[in-house]
RNA sequence: GGCGCUAUCGUCUAUCGGUUAGGACAUAUGCUUUUCAAGCAUAGAAGCGGGGUUCGACUCCCCGUAGCGCUGCCA
């Protein structure tokens, strides 16, 4: 049979970091089965889900790279399918109308709870002619007279129990109109073939109620696999109160080579560091995902982006901080001090004039007249060289003329000053043979007030 | 409270019973030096506790403890 897995994100907000990781990993297991990966959106949730959501999901998965095949999947699409399969169980018994009111039912929990009981709703209409008159929430009728166990092996976790009897009778819509998630998901999986359910480890605590459903419904359940969750650095599940969980929110930042590289190697063994999605594809086993939660590490994050900048041609670069205006030869000086991409704002001056004040051309070991006069000597220097020569040949003679003066920061400061109006930059002269020799005389001429 | 999952440096992790417990990020220091980076070198930094099993346990088992997740007529 062929491996077919799935990633089933809900458009009720941007695509989540965690969502991105589960998808790379079905991803990933797919690519390394030859088998497929598919797109589902789980918008039954009408007042929450908008297309906008959607649309920006699809966006977030195509810039990760993480094609999909085949056409996105609705649920919104679906609900003759689940009418269908509702009505099956119903006929045959196996679900039911609960009756109970929410107030009822809160009341029941608010009991367990206080008396130390486990929560769960044996509702006594699963078997009375009273659950088959329509009416409140459907609800799937568990058997649980026995010891029974629900039992299934996890490809990550291996064997996870849950007693039968300690389990609720499964909701599976309220009505015909509005069907909820453990039930549609179930319905969804079986008509789409999924072999492997690869989703978060908060899902484990539903697997039991979807298996029943699948066996309610005479289906044999896929393999499951649950991922380890992403941290806040407070080690809880990361969400929004702990700042951008959105994949579009590192989008002006990031890389998505970086991204994936980062959630890839964050959960699971890998042989090195830094891999492309190939090497990726070839090394992933399921079986090298890891069971504990990892904490979501922006220092490594960074490193892991600025890596991957230092080895982007200067198109791909312009392209990716979307500055078109930078200068080619200026490329590498900006990548080799750049952690996110945003940081090439920091580089402006290669591109714009640079404004600052005044008494920062003054280089801290001496004072403001003597380092303007030497910058007036280097402006000379600077006029008089060829700047067709090797740009090594302007730094010697900068080198013997600071030598002569006996402190080369009195020579490098305010040329950096005037190139740049900052107080850290690459090499001036680096600098300057990007600016070009007419730039870069007008700079130090402005710095100088003539 | 109930159920489930997890447990090695600050963080991500390697180790499939025998290692000076390895690597990466981060941190510190040094080299270089006109500033900032980069690069290179060096350093510090870890097996939750208690019982077993075993010649030998970070590794296997049990019991604790802690953290997390779920506990919706959300997904």
């Amino acid at each position: 049979m062929k491996i077919r897995v799935r990633v089933a994100p809900s458009p009720t907000g941007f695509l989540h970091i965690g969502t991105a990781q589960s998808a790379l990993y079905n991803w990933l297991f797919a690519r390394k089965n030859k088998g497929e990966f598919c797109l589902r959106i789980e918008d039954t949730d009408k007042e929450r889900s908008t297309k906008e959501y959607e649309q920006s999901i699809l966006d977030a998965l195509e810039w990760l790279g993480l094609n999909w095949e085949g056409k996105v999947i609705r649920q919104s699409e679906r609900t003759e399918k689940y009418k269908n399969a509702l009505e099956k169980l119903l006929f045959e018994g196996r679900a039911f109308y609960c009756h109970h009111t929410k107030e009822e039912l809160e009341g029941e929990a608010k009991d367990q709870a206080q008396n130390k009981k486990a929560q769960f709703h044996d509702c006594e209409h699963k078997n009375s002619e009273e659950g088959k008159k329509s009416g409140g929430l459907i609800r799937l009728a568990v058997e649980r007279n026995s010891d029974r166990k629900v039992v299934f092996d996890d490809i990550i976790r291996g064997r996870i129990e849950f007693e039968a009897k300690l389990m609720s009778d499964v909701s599976l819509g309220n009505g015909f109109d509005r069907l909820l998630y453990n039930f549609t998901a179930v319905v969804d999986d079986i008509d789409m073939e999924i072999t492997h359910v690869i989703r978060g480890e908060d899902h484990v605590s539903n697997t039991p109620k979807q298996i029943l459903i699948y066996e309610a419904l005479g289906k044999t359940p896929p393999q499951f696999a649950h991922l380890p969750l992403i941290l806040a650095p407070d080690r809880s599940k990361l969400s929004k109160r702990h700042g951008a969980v959105a994949v579009v929110d590192y989008k002006k930042d990031y890389l998505p080579e970086a991204i994936i590289n980062f959630l890839g190697a964050m959960s699971c063994t890998f042989s090195k560091e830094i891999l492309t999605k190939q090497e990726m594809i070839q090394e992933f086993e399921l079986s090298k995902v890891h069971k504990s939660g990892a904490v979501f590490d922006v220092k490594k994050l960074n490193w892991l982006n600025s890596q991957y900048a230092k080895k982007l041609s200067p198109e791909e670069f312009k392209k990716s901080v979307g500055i078109p205006e930078i200068p080619d030869s200026a490329v590498p000086l900006i990548t080799e001090r750049l952690e996110k991409l945003s940081d090439a704002h920091h580089f402006d001056y290669f591109w714009k004039e640079p404004k600052y004040d005044k008494d920062l051309l003054k280089w801290k070991k001496s004072t403001l007249e003597n380092s303007l006069e030497t910058l007036i000597k280097v402006k000379k220097i600077i006029k008089e060289f060829d700047f067709k020569k090797e740009k090594d040949e302007l730094r010697k003679i900068l080198d013997e003329f600071s030598i002569a003066v006996g402190d080369r920061g009195l020579i490098y400061w305010p040329l950096r000053v005037a190139l740049t109006g900052k107080e850290k930059s690459p090499d001036p002269v680096d600098i300057a043979y990007v600016l070009g020799k007419e730039k870069t005389l007008e700079r130090v001429r402005f710095a100088l007030g003539i």
